[in-house]
DNA sequence: GCCAACGTTGGC
DNA sequence: GCCAACGTTGGC
């Protein structure tokens, strides 16, 4: 019988909530199309990179809070705020045919892309452009502003969430 | 529409 | 394992 390992580190008490940020297109799907759904959560489907992926799939927790940001758009900017209600399961759009982001090498027995599913928890008044963000001194070394930035899933630190979030209110008024 | 910065692919 | 070629992202 093998003997037990005492390095472990002992688990002790619950997870620190996380930020993130999750860049679409609104063109494709915007804070909008969020906020018609039933019960205004989606699933995050199409996410073919793989930091990003494990992001989802190993990082993102319940309750944890999303900055929803719309990219490619007049301005690109944060639109709002959303909330991880289920923790990753694989993107079955990755195995159909008929889907804009199918990849022949992910199956239901092996997939190869997973998503998350998220709910809308605010729209800001008056979006934030990346002007905005960068007037911040917490967002100093955000991602998101960072030169060559393309990750459509990221990190955020609370400090950053916390000062986007009070802005937008603020400018919001 | 341009193009810089990335990520992936595949020959070697 | 290198790296050139290619495709994509996303601000401007």
């Amino acid at each position: 019988m093998a003997k037990k390992k005492t390095t472990a580190k002992p688990s002790t008490g619950k997870r620190t909530k996380q930020f993130w940020l999750m860049k679409t297109e609104p063109s494709c799907y915007s804070i909008h199309d969020l906020a018609n759904e039933t019960t205004q959560t989606t699933h995050w489907d199409g996410v073919r990179n793989y930091q990003a992926r494990n992001f989802m799939r190993d990082d993102m927790k319940i309750g944890d809070e999303v900055l929803f940001y719309h990219s490619n758009a007049k301005p690109p900017c944060v639109a709002g705020t959303a909330v991880i209600v289920k923790e990753s399961y694989p993107d079955f759009t990755s195995w159909d045919k008929n889907d804009k982001h199918y990849d022949a090498k992910s199956s239901p027995d092996n997939p190869r892309w997973f998503m998350v599913d998220i709910q809308l928890q605010d729209i800001f008044e008056e979006s934030l452009t990346r002007e905005d963000v960068a007037s911040l001194k917490a967002c100093d070394n955000i991602e998101l502003l960072r030169k060559g930035s393309r990750l459509s899933v990221q990190p955020v630190r609370k400090a950053e969430f916390d000062a986007i979030v009070k802005l937008a209110k603020k400018k919001g008024k």
